[in-house]
RNA sequence: GGGCGGGUAGCUUAGUUUGGUUGGAGCACCCGGCUGAUAACCGGGAGGUCGAAGGUUCAAAUCCUUCCUCGCCCA
């Protein structure tokens, strides 16, 4: 250590970049990380963001939350690995090449050629990597981003397919169809994850359609319709099925007269036609009078044939179900007709129930959109969704439709083309998460969430409720799918390079040509489609032509950052499981559970012992942060301005990390101009005068024990502060830890404790107390500094590398683990001034007695200002006397709270009833346990007692009864109030056991000597004013002269000879004379006062 | 439609687990004071149907019920 340099002014923009640079000179970083390697691991994980965007403050504020945690373990001794990553596969991805190149088919993007377009996307996933590389380092994000991973490289892939292979092998990976959420537009079905992004409410047409018995059910129920209702008209062409309940009860009607005027839209029935439909939705969706002929179970329509909407669309095949109606146990009778239309190809629960019962599984829709040849004449090849009106047409005209109506739901929509969705049965690879829920649950549980409610609820649900992962895609940019297959269904699933390579050199040598597959063969189609494999039987063997969901990509980060299995055990065995991850909620669905997913199926293990789940961030208007809304925060608007540590602070104080985070850009300049400038003001007074003063820090201090009790006090607060913020951060209250630390440099540390210190070292000789200021400031700034430097990197480095000789950011952190874990002591309570140990060894004497005795006197020090106010004395006229009267021995502070309220002489006074009487108030807490419903009686009666005194006195001796209930010393509080004649105020201190009423009393009389030293302060007031004006320096001496009104008192010798030297004034005259036109005046006390400033 | 979380002053929020005197702060506003104290500080004022209604209770921001509303997630 050595003498601080003078602080300067405080330019955050300049202070960050420089200090960015000295960290790049000094690999302060680096080093960081380097010096903990002996200590315990701590693993975080990146969760890896795509550089194909740009980035926002969102990511600033993920990033701030990753940094801190890992900022603090690091200090704490731990050995923080930082790999930063990437997420370089996908759609997205897809979709931005595919618009710039327009290439809006599938059919496009094959024309121009897989390779090429996959070297487009390749290059296209870097757009934006400079800009988020320099966001990172800006904000500083530490984090390693020169070696980090990424998923398209050869390694990471690798690793998926042995992730792959592992699920293949325990039997988890399965082909399958699955109806799907699937866009025309982009040829791909999507996960749940990206249907999530795209629901919208829309108004679409809802029909009730006839559909007409036959055979035998048409002997049974004299050629009635079945009356089914759906809200896509499109899948009726599909329509093969009609889903009843068994249980559920039905009834036929019989139309009896011509349906009203005030029918809408298409459709109808007409007198004489029977219907069939639930009996409980009969009234709802029906339309004309009806005459009720029976009512039976849907088990009596299980089986019945009807006749197909539409003829040609679908071939029955063998199927001996086709058209008939089906029993289900899941068809309900809260909406439609209790009778659900079942398209096999274009529902979940429609595939199920075909699958189970035999229906014919025929597309009637073609993959891009549009009606397969020979659906009907007028549909086909016509895209579906602009069909809705034709077949209504169609089916109206042949009497098949009851009726027609808007109906508004919540569809799922693409999110990229904003089309709507088709659930479609297509072929799918699943991985079977459904076998393995009860794992997935239990791992969970061993998870410590933030917010709890986020994995007991929101994440537990969604595990409860889980289904099968459906991880590939139809496209061309991600990790393909590693499975080889014969067309008859045989199948290899490849797991390495080197299996690929004996693979293909298995399938040369039985004679079927195949490329080169050397060690570095890129793992990205179309070069892995390239090669045919051969079964054992002597087969060729295709690749499935599958990618797979980018989701499973980043779900392997755990493992496939360091290359596992194929780097060999080590790393990944000390960097597994983790120990921290921290995204937003969004992920819940998304990364959360896709590490959770993998880890489960692969190891059969959990993923992450803790999970900080972030809150949105919303606009200052609490509107979600959107490009098309134009209400996106720039974050290099206040690294620009503010700087990055005001930014970071902010975003971590404003409220809690899982809540949503409204980002008030008037909040930054707020903690901008509340914190950080107050600190560094803090600051550069200590560094400014211990530079002045040659401070050396290593020098040995004073015993903290033999310092006033004004540096013991703000050092026993830092104690207790260090601790509770401490606490918070292990309870992940990092926002109330900031709030905390926020309030204690702005109002312990800069507005009492320098406020109280500043003439301590304005003394230009060298003394102890000067120097016992110096080392207090030196301690507390540099443990503020340690506290802050995960928040806010920057500027707590600048004040610790000059007070201290290194980064703050190799320092340690300041709290010690303890073994209860019982850290914050709020040094609260306890007045008589008990030292508790706390076994801190970097932390100074903590002494809650002194802490709760100043915030008395500090409390009393407002009474003071208050009274004054109330009694009308301004404050620059000194009272003579000031008593405090109860509560504890504050000695120690009567100077300074003499200096404070400025009163000549404080003392205490023990006999209160020189100043005040007593006055009994009730305890409603304890009287309402006892008189519950009479509580108002015994007010009441409490409230006519006029002799309080006396009231006591029979309260001590047990005699008062109030209402017939008898009033114990605890049903009361007793107070005391001034008698007339004092100014005075009275405060209650203590908790709700040990109330206790201190009281200040100040004397108001006046005098001369009061009066003479009053009027030489309003004076020194002005002249300090004009020096300020004149800019004069601190030591340039004046000369003064002052014009007294007759009227006005006496200044005495001895306060002229203050007032001179207060104001530096060398030459000096003061005179009852007129003074010349054009000096300066002022009045008080209606005296006009005059006078004149010149420098010497 | 279901799950979760929120709704407290113009704005940002504490307090709700464990009911108890007059719901606390900060920003902004108004008045006053103080200052060789920094984009300061201190005192006072104004500003609250604590989302709404009902219930439990002597007593509800706090507990219960229903509803409204916003957000997220799911369907």
């Amino acid at each position: 250590m050595a003498v601080p340099k003078p602080a300067g002014e405080y330019n955050p923009v300049d202070l960050e970049k420089a200090t960015l640079s000295r960290w790049a000179d000094e690999k302060t970083f680096a080093r960081s990380v380097e010096i903990r390697q002996d200590g315990p691991q701590f693993v975080f994980l990146e969760g890896p963001p795509t550089a194909n965007g740009k980035p926002g403050i969102h990511h600033v504020v993920a990033r701030t939350y990753k940094d801190l945690v890992c900022r603090w373990k690091t200090m704490e001794g731990n050995f923080v690995k930082r790999k930063g990553g990437w997420d370089t596969h996908g759609l997205p991805v897809e979709i931005e090449v595919q618009k710039r190149l327009n290439l809006m088919s599938k059919e496009s993007i094959e024309e121009f050629g897989m390779a090429e377009f996959n070297q487009e996307c390749r290059n296209s996933v870097w757009t934006y990597e400079k800009a988020w590389r320099e966001m990172t380092e800006r904000m500083a994000y530490w984090v390693d981003l020169d070696n980090p991973y990424v998923t398209l490289n050869n390694n990471y892939v690798e690793s998926a397919w042995w992730a792959l292979k592992q699920m293949y092998d325990n039997g988890l990976l399965f082909r399958g169809h699955k109806v799907l959420p699937y866009c025309p537009q982009t040829g791909t079905s999507y996960s749940s994850h990206e249907v999530a992004l795209g629901y919208k409410e829309v108004e679409e047409p809802s029909v009730y359609i006839k559909f007409r018995l036959s055979g035998e059910g048409a002997q049974r129920f004299n050629d009635a319709s079945v009356l089914a209702w759906t809200t896509t008209p499109w899948t009726l062409p599909g329509n093969v099925g009609l889903a009843v309940g068994p249980e559920v009860t039905y009834i036929r009607g019989k139309v009896v007269q011509e349906a009203g005027g005030n029918w809408q839209g298409r459709g109808g029935a007409e007198v004489g036609e029977e219907v069939i439909l639930a009996k409980e939705l009969f009234k709802e969706v029906i339309r004309h009078q009806v005459e009720v002929i029976e009512e039976f179970s849907g088990s009596e329509l299980v089986g019945l044939s009807y006749h197909p909407l539409f003829p040609d669309a679908v071939q029955r095949g063998d199927s001996e179900s086709a058209w008939t109606i089906l029993a289900a146990d899941w068809v309900t009778t809260t909406d439609g007709t209790g009778v659900v239309h079942t398209a096999v190809m274009y529902g979940e629960d429609d595939y199920n129930l075909g699958m189970e019962v035999g229906l014919p599984a025929q597309h009637t829709v073609n993959m891009e959109g549009n009606f397969i040849n020979g659906t009907h004449p007028e549909l086909d090849g016509k895209y579906v969704k602009d069909c809705d009106d034709q077949i209504l047409q169609i089916l109206s005209a042949e009497n098949l439709l009851y009726r027609e109506k808007a109906y508004k739901h919540e569809y799922p929509h693409c999110w990229r083309t904003d089309h709507p969705l088709l659930y479609y049965a297509m072929d799918s690879w699943f991985v079977k998460m459904t076998s393995i829920k009860d794992r997935l649950l239990e791992f969970n549980d061993q998870v410590e969430w933030a917010p709890e409610w986020v994995g007991e609820g929101r994440f537990g649900e969604w595990l409860r409720n889980v289904k099968d992962w459906a991880i590939s895609r139809e496209r061309y940019w991600g990790t393909p799918l590693p499975v080889w297959r014969t067309e008859d269904g045989e199948m290899k699933c490849i797991g390495s390079i080197a299996e690929l390579q004996q693979e293909v050199a298995k399938a040369v040598a039985a004679g079927i040509e195949n490329p080169e597959c050397p060690d570095d063969v890129d793992l990205h189609r179309p070069i892995v489609d390239g090669f045919t494999l051969v079964s054992d039987d002597g087969k060729p063997m295709q690749r499935e032509p599958f990618v797979m969901d980018c989701w499973f990509d980043s779900g392997c980060a755990s493992f496939a950052q360091w290359h596992h299995p194929f780097a060999g055990p080590e790393i990944f065995e000390s960097q597994f499981p983790i120990d921290y991850i921290c995204e937003g909620v969004d992920q819940t669905r998304g990364w959360f559970y896709t590490l959770l997913a993998v880890s489960a199926s692969v190891f059969d293990s959990l993923c992450y012992k803790r999970c900080l789940s972030l809150g949105l961030i919303l606009d200052a208007n609490g509107k979600k942060m959107s490009k098309s809304k134009g209400n996106i925060v720039d974050p290099w608007d206040h690294f620009n301005r503010e700087g990055a540590d005001a930014t970071r602070w902010y975003m971590v104080t404003a409220g809690a990390p899982w809540n949503p985070l409204k980002f008030d850009p008037n909040g930054v300049r707020e903690t901008y101009g509340k914190l950080f400038l107050t600190l560094w003001n803090v600051y550069k007074f200590h560094a400014d005068y211990a530079a002045l003063d040659g401070f050396e820090p290593s020098e040995k201090p004073m015993p903290v024990e033999n310092r006033t009790p004004l540096d013991r006090w703000i050092l026993s607060r830092l104690h207790s502060v260090t601790l509770s913020y401490h606490s918070q951060f292990v309870s992940w209250d990092f926002h109330k830890a900031g709030r905390d630390l926020e309030d204690f440099v702005v109002n312990d540390l800069s507005n009492w404790y320098v406020r109280r210190s500043r003439r301590r070292l304005w003394d230009e000789s060298a003394n102890d107390d000067k120097r016992a200021c110096q080392h207090t400031l030196h301690e507390v700034l540099i443990t503020i500094a340690k506290l802050m430097a995960p928040i806010s990197p920057f500027m707590v480095d600048e004040i610790y590398t000059n007070l201290a000789g290194e980064s703050v950011h190799l320092a340690d952190w300041p709290v010690v683990s303890m073994d209860g874990g019982e850290a914050g002591k709020s040094g609260e309570g306890d007045l008589d001034g008990k030292i508790i140990a706390t076994n801190q060894p970097h932390l100074p004497p903590l002494d809650v007695g002194l802490e709760a005795r100043m915030a008395l006197a500090r409390q009393l020090a407002e009474s003071g200002r208050k009274i004054r106010v109330e009694a009308k004395r301004r404050q620059r006229l000194p009272c003579a006397e000031g008593w405090i009267v109860g509560g504890p021995d504050l000695t120690e502070f009567h100077d300074l709270l003499a200096e404070e309220l400025n009163v000549e002489v404080i003392s205490t006074e023990s006999d209160l009833d020189r100043f005040q009487k007593i006055e009994i108030q009730p305890n409603r807490r304890e009287i309402g346990k006892k008189c519950r419903a009479d509580l108002p009686k015994v007010l009441a009666e409490l409230a006519d007692i006029e002799d309080h005194e006396v009231a006591l006195a029979d309260i001590e001796a047990g005699r008062l009864v109030l209402a017939g209930y008898p009033i114990e010393l605890n049903d009361i509080e007793v107070r005391r109030l001034e008698k007339e004649g004092y100014a005075a105020a009275t405060l209650e201190v203590g908790s709700d056991e040990a109330k206790i009423d201190v009281s200040l009393v100040l004397d108001m009389s006046q005098n001369a000597n009061l009066l003479s030293k009053g009027m030489a302060r309003e004076v020194v007031r002005r002249v300090q004013q004009k020096r300020k004006e004149l800019d004069l320096e601190i030591e340039d001496t004046i000369k003064l002269q002052v014009w007294l009104p007759p009227a006005a008192p006496e200044i005495l010798a001895t306060d002229w000879a203050w007032l001179k030297n207060e104001t530096r004034a060398g030459e000096a005259s003061m005179t009852l004379a007129d003074a010349p036109l054009g000096v300066d005046e002022f009045s008080v006390d209606d005296l006009i006062i005059k006078y004149q400033v010149s420098s010497e």
